[in-house]
DNA sequence: CACTTGACCTGTCCGC
DNA sequence: TGCGGACAGGTCAAGT
């Protein structure tokens, strides 16, 4: 499911292939739900407009165009933007690493096309995604940018930053905090169990019994997980690809998603489990995540 | 206000 | 082989 480090790599790859491509016209398969601005305004501020430059924040991508407006998707669970140029039928890159057959499929909720003869596919398998366009000066102003959290990539995302961002969360578990959008921005299920692995929590501890240790190796944790990651390509399980249908290869690297009934990397002896917390399957070391 | 749970979807997997 | 049900999880609305 894209996380940060799933939605910053497509953003590194749209930033590369659509800035300076001058849309030419949008389909939308299907119900207008992923996709649900009026035709008038697609008309006169999507098409014609030239891409200017792709951003992130959190989960979410912006396209910003010449027009003012700005493209907000979100990818949620199943979402892919997948680019080809007018020669690709099948995605680039060898067939074994991608999941994306011809487009558009049956999972296809919106296709820019671009004047040049290339595509701009946004799939969407359990249609939870979705897509809108918007004035650029808007996009701050959407409750979502209003409330979400600090980027914890960026440098003034210090160990100091996310205490004082968990305190609004002190009776909850520490699980249920870093999924808090409003905490930090980013982190989903794939990351929340690999940092309180690396930081050696319970996903279960309340906020307020952690110390300023275990909050300052969170932190650690946190920012090293999400940029191996990054620098992997994201994580794949199911649907996720990047802007060239490509997949992420993090899950390789993760200590204890996905990895129940595998002995844990810190403690051979012991095998990682799966519990529940926060309403979402959970993946710790029972020897080295002890509840408190 | 803080916190938890259910709804939104569809594909996949498991047990019968 | 078919089928019901559980499960996957990002976010928001509704509930306690």
């Amino acid at each position: 499911m894209p996380e940060l480090p799933e939605v910053e790599t497509v953003r590194l790859g749209l930033q590369r292939l659509l800035p300076g491509r001058v849309v030419a016209s949008v389909d939308v398969p299907g119900t207008a739900k992923s996709f649900p601005n009026a035709p008038e305004d697609v008309r006169q501020f999507l098409l014609g407009a030239q891409v200017a430059g792709v951003r992130r924040r959190a989960k979410v991508l912006l396209i910003d165009l010449s027009t003012q407006y700005t493209l907000v998707t979100h990818l949620k669970m199943t979402g892919q933007l997948v680019f080809r140029s007018d020669r690709e039928r099948f995605g680039a890159g060898h067939p074994s690493e991608s999941l994306v057959g011809e487009l558009p499929d049956r999972s296809t909720r919106v296709v820019l096309a671009f004047q040049d003869g290339s595509h701009l596919y946004f799939n969407d398998q359990r249609r939870f995604g979705w897509m809108r366009l918007m004035p650029t000066s808007e996009v701050p102003n959407i409750d979502f940018m209003r409330k979400v959290g600090p980027e914890p990539l960026e440098a003034d995302f210090t160990w100091q930053v996310l205490r004082d961002q968990l305190k609004r969360r002190a009776n909850t578990s520490i699980k249920a905090a870093i999924l808090d959008q409003t905490v930090v921005a980013g982190v989903g299920n794939i990351y929340a169990d690999e940092s309180l692995w690396g930081a050696k929590i319970h996903p279960k501890t309340l906020v307020k019994r952690l110390t300023d240790a275990n909050i300052k190796r969170l932190h650690t944790a946190l920012v090293d997980v999400l940029t191996l990651s990054i620098a992997k390509g994201g994580s794949t399980d199911h649907t996720y690809v990047d802007a060239e249908g490509r997949k992420g290869s993090y899950l390789a690297f993760a200590k204890v998603f996905r990895r129940e009934g595998q002995p844990c990397p810190r403690h051979p002896d012991t095998l990682i489990e799966k519990i529940r917390v926060a309403g979402r399957g959970t993946h710790i070391c029972p020897k080295c995540q002890r509840p408190k």
